[in-house]
DNA sequence: CTGAAAGCGCTTACAG
DNA sequence: CTGAAAGCGCTTACAG
């Protein structure tokens, strides 16, 4: 195995390369080539150096291979949150585009703070990742900083830039917000509440899209609005919804910015006996599973997370290789699901 | 910066710890130990490195860190699912647990397959890690053998071990099933039928306690069982309450392996004009979010999953450090939540 | 408290 | 197709 260690030796015991070249009758670099360049390796060669892999359970060693070669091999993924499922969806999503290219994941969870996503960024750029794949548009100067200055390929995921430099993927969540509002306007609602919760990027760009429709059709009232910092869960759609009624009583529909929320809200109308949509009309955003499947069945917007991620890293291999994609910003769109519930 | 590049450079261009050095004036050695180990240094060098790691920049290289100090700081999680909540439970507690320790997550997602997780598993072991936390206690002999002959430390999360050996925080998925079936059978359910899907571990696990439980009253009928190895979704819970029906008409209780196919059911005979619980009871686990909000609200079993999360995080730690936990097969117990559907 | 030397385990860049 | 030399950017192990 390895040679024995001298007295000032550091090394870790672990089986190296140069113990399977040994072993293998070859050079250090021909058993280098044979593990990672098969074809320019004779055959025999070759296999005296498989053999003695196996012999031996030889384990690359990471870290060498990188520092060596200037190439880590990871790909650094931030997203704002692991237990919500759009999230995760799109985290599955890079997984598969990503399969078999021996990138390396490190997936970081920002919880929805800049500065979180500062901190891990901070972090992750020790590993010298090759390519960056963000949640959202807007981050903190200092994170925009650290990227232009590394000049590591970065993909943006979620909603779509108008940067026409940055590379993005996803679709325009003003536009949806804007077209659930229409939607309920066209069903003849007046007084339509949206209730926005977390405040994070993808909620006010649906909020925007709210506005927009209101005020084209003369609905506007900043009444109609409520906003609030807590993550989006169950509980707080059915408390938020209990809020909205008490301060617009002749509100005749609910705009929730995600599912997790309008599931709450709709919970709580059973509660309370309030019947959806007859009494007040209420939708979501998202599609999650359950959705479809409560009752009343959820009107809400189907978003493409899945494929936004496998996209987003298709892009950012791509980028990686230096290639310059056909078109820089991705719009995988979305889909108004018209159910029950609105 | 760096030295100018010579025509056999390989210098990646980046700032390197000897370029902050020669801008502090001193050896890199000191402008290390200014950086990792503060308190050995005078604070004139230690500030004049501060200034020059500031005003370049400087981002170290935790591949070279790793390879010279043979300590890479990462740990490794493996869990079968990200899309389950349960799990991203578990890794909140794991990424809360080790916070501040420089510690990086490699997070690999096996999918419910033993193959994939080794796969996984032997990628990850390139990067050398300090530690391992392991969903389950039953993995492949390959796998065994690579977490053998690696003598890296493993927390195993989710179940309890019945080898002492094994450094272990869960819950007894056994108990779990048995408890929650006496707990039917207590209601007076004489029928009761059991509905699994994935077939994981935990699902086979609950399962044996449901036949314990059903054979210790007498009321063990192999056609209650209905097992599938289809991912559990509420779709395939709505499947499976028509199957379960049409099988065993009369069929009083349903005990479903997770929440998700216990929602779907719940949807089903909502859809179905099944009264729940009073023709049919029906009864999930891991009390997801959902479940004490929809209507009948779901009687199921509480898990401890982020502490599970959390504590073996920390008891990895402490193996890391060489210590001995006080108890290697941590209990975190289980809580019946009996609500309205059962 | 500070630093010169050597080494971690690989790959690059040559040369043959 | 094969290999000897040098280097990647850090830290260990000494020595002063």
């Amino acid at each position: 195995m390895s040679k024995s260690p001298s007295t000032r030796s550091r090394a870790s015991g672990r089986v190296t390369l140069s113990d399977v070249a040994a072993r293998a009758g070859v050079a250090p670099m021909t058993a280098s080539r044979a593990i990672n360049q098969p074809d320019l390796v004779s055959s025999l060669l070759r296999q005296r150096v498989e053999q003695a892999v196996q012999e031996l359970g030889y384990v690359p060693n990471r870290a060498a291979r990188a520092l060596a070669s200037a190439q880590s091999n990871v790909i650094v993924v931030l997203v704002p949150s692991l237990s919500n499922t759009v999230f995760t969806a799109v985290l599955q999503g890079i997984q598969d585009a990503l399969d078999d290219d021996n990138y390396q994941l490190l997936i970081g969870n920002t919880r929805y703070s800049d500065a979180e996503e500062e901190k891990l960024l901070n972090v992750y750029m020790q590993s010298n990742p090759d390519g960056i794949l963000l949640s959202g548009l807007t981050h903190s100067p200092r994170v925009q900083q650290m990227l232009e200055t590394s000049r590591v390929p970065v993909v943006s995921m979620m909603d779509l830039s108008s940067d026409p430099d940055l590379l993005c993927v996803g679709f325009s969540q003003v536009e949806a917000g804007q077209a659930m509002t229409r939607y309920l306007i066209g069903k003849g609602k007046k007084r339509i509440g949206f209730i926005g919760a977390q405040l994070d990027e993808r909620t006010l760009r649906r909020a925007e899209g709210y506005r927009k429709a209101m005020a084209d059709a003369g609905l506007a009232d900043s009444r109609l609005e409520i906003m609030v910092p807590d993550p989006s869960t169950i509980a707080l759609g059915a408390e938020l919804l209990g809020r909205m009624l008490a301060q617009v009583p002749d509100c005749d529909a609910i705009f929730c910015c995600n599912d997790d929320l309008a599931h709450g809200a709709i919970y709580q109308c059973q509660r309370r006996g309030i019947e959806v949509p007859g009494q007040l009309a209420i939708c979501g955003f998202n599609d999650l599973p359950a959705s479809a499947w409560m009752k009343p069945a959820l009107t809400t917007v189907g978003t493409p997370r899945y494929k936004i991620g496998f996209e987003a890293a298709t892009m950012l291999r791509a980028a990686i290789r230096g290639e310059r994609p056909a078109q820089a910003h991705l719009d995988l769109g979305f889909t108004l699901m018209a159910r029950e519930s609105a």
